[in-house]
DNA sequence: CTGAAAGCGCTTACAG
DNA sequence: CTGAAAGCGCTTACAG
């Protein structure tokens, strides 16, 4: 009997009067069993209660089945839709996904890695905070096989799943000029993630060739606060934005609150807002924000292939993925545009 | 070499010219190594990159320091907050979570179970599902440990953490009386959970108590467009509430939204809402929801209190933890109840 | 198709 | 304090 008093391939084998190999056999898929053989191992497995045991089986065989997800904030709505997506996708795929929290210090970061190779998981894939070059060295030694999302960085061996954030930046400053936006605003929080960046990067970018330059603000982490706050900044100036493109959903809330609640102002009549990430609130009537979806099943798919592929030596690629917008009423349209001018007039 | 190509004990001990023996102890807490051997194979172990193999380790040790999370619908905002709650802690006392999606059917639920034990975890946390009693076999015969969250069943072997759903629906519906409602309602879904059923029951018991008799809509699943679309039916009703409690705050946030966009209604003048999780939209400002709080913290604490002691047979106990109210916007105040009077005469 | 044997990487008595 | 040996539960050549 085992050390946790489980039910072992023997204890099956000796119920079912074959040997232990008979057993492992039926267990392991395309294996040759007779089915005289195969029917009495069930039997008696079922009886018994029998589940084979993985840790054991990770110990001989070359994958464990198991795939570390290293992530930060994961209660956050982003996060836990992707974290879910790519968990069940994992376990679709026969993986099982556990889950190393780490608050993207590089200290946690590695203790995460170290973590993950401590249970040889076939994978770790990286949402959050970045692994420090220096331990490509310890993950290389180990196995272990990573997948960056989101990350600028090279990191020897890794995937990279990146977005065009850049661009979406830049297509949420056309947007906003667009629909007719004379004083453009960007809110961001101080977190610099790779990903906050390159949007707000992008934005600036397309807006500073157009000649114009937008009141920027940027504090705080990447919450609802932070947005509120910011927003209640940038609303009281004299010359308050009439176009907000917010690096983040959440932030985008809390900048249509303000607008609301404190300033009485009418989105998107008096205050046009552009966000990031499409989480299920956006959809919400009171914000109805327009947005930029984060290509989740992309991202998911990326991963749970590039897992299933043979450990391809080194051939360290990037998939890259486009967010697409998905427009609600938090922008103004063209129409409500001239409505609302002719009624100025 | 492993077979993961991973380094192990015997490189180390190679390295360090020591036994494999010294290796492991270093390794393990308490165990007695002279300093020297201890300096040499750490030195070793860090110039290699040595991490103790786990699954190797399970195999031995009593435990494996896995845990299992057993869940539905992560995504969902009360549901992340949990697990992210849950893993961090699990994680700073020294487990791992794995998640295991189940779609609540006794199957899915059976499937998760044997993947738990599957990798001999140390217990299996079940957030979602309620495992069939003919389990119960299984997981004893497997050592497996089980704490049911919100179930009502009992289930051999396992403990129970159980909120007092009953007492706060009670609660709700006096609050609601309280403050002057004269048509109370009850929205809640049709995914008969057991934690929903009781706070209706209790909602119902305690209307009924005091001889009034709710509007009920109860449709969908536990969803946003759930609250939406009920809070539509009920408030084109002749005689429409003026007091809504909702078992989430997912569909109270629909009814809300129904209430202002769909029907020009003032929350809580013309309509008081009361939901329940406190899920981190309830503060936004455009909610402002009251609610009852999920007591996490207790619920957490409970799980890895008990995970912690030693496996004392059978002792199967229950936690139970009680859902106060948190106070915001949503529910008229007695002071605004007797202005909003005065107007009216 | 089937079984005995070796091996995966660890830990834990058992001697010394 | 230290090491050789046995054992945890599996899988995988190797013979038959």
């Amino acid at each position: 009997m085992s050390v946790k008093g489980a039910v072992s391939a023997r204890d099956v084998a000796e119920a079912a009067g074959v040997s232990r190999t008979a057993v492992s056999r039926t267990f392991t898929p395309g294996a040759s069993v007779s089915p005289t053989t195969r029917a009495k191992v069930m039997a008696a497995a079922e009886a018994l209660g029998y589940q084979v045991n993985n840790l054991a089986r990770g110990l001989t065989r070359a994958e464990s089945g198991l795939v570390a997800l290293i992530v930060a904030e994961l209660e956050t709505p982003y996060r836990s839709l992707l974290v879910s997506a790519l968990t069940n996708r994992l376990q679709s795929a026969g993986k099982v996904a556990m889950i190393i929290n780490t608050d993207r210090s590089d200290a946690s970061v590695e203790a995460a890695l170290r973590q993950a190779i401590g249970y040889r998981t076939d994978a770790a894939i990286v949402l959050s905070g970045m692994p420090d070059r220096a331990l490509a060295d310890l993950c290389q030694r180990n196995g272990l096989r990573l997948v960056l999302i989101n990350r600028d960085e090279e990191f020897p061996g890794a995937v990279r799943i990146r977005l065009d954030d850049e661009e979406a930046g830049a297509t949420a400053a056309r947007t906003l000029l667009r629909v007719g936006c004379a004083r453009p605003a960007l809110v961001t929080s101080a977190s610099a993630t790779v990903s906050l960046a390159a949007r707000a990067r992008g934005f600036l970018a397309e807006l500073s060739k157009e000649g114009v330059s937008p009141i920027v603000a940027v504090d705080g982490p990447t919450h609802y606060k932070t947005g509120l706050a910011l927003g209640t900044d940038i609303l009281s100036r004299a010359d308050r934005p009439d176009g907000v493109f917010c690096v983040t959903d959440l932030i985008a809330f809390g900048v249509i609150d303000a607008a609301r609640q404190r300033f009485g102002l009418r989105v998107p009549v008096d205050l046009s807002v552009i966000g990031f990430d499409n989480v299920p609130q956006a959809s919400w009537e009171a914000y109805g924000l327009t947005t930029f979806r984060q290509p989740i099943d992309g991202i998911v798919e990326a991963c749970v292939n590039w897992l299933s592929q043979p450990s391809s030596g080194n051939t360290p690629e990037t998939v890259y993925l486009s967010a697409e917008i998905e427009w609600r009423t938090s922008v103004l349209s063209l129409s409500q545009r001239s409505q609302s001018q002719s009624r100025k007039i």
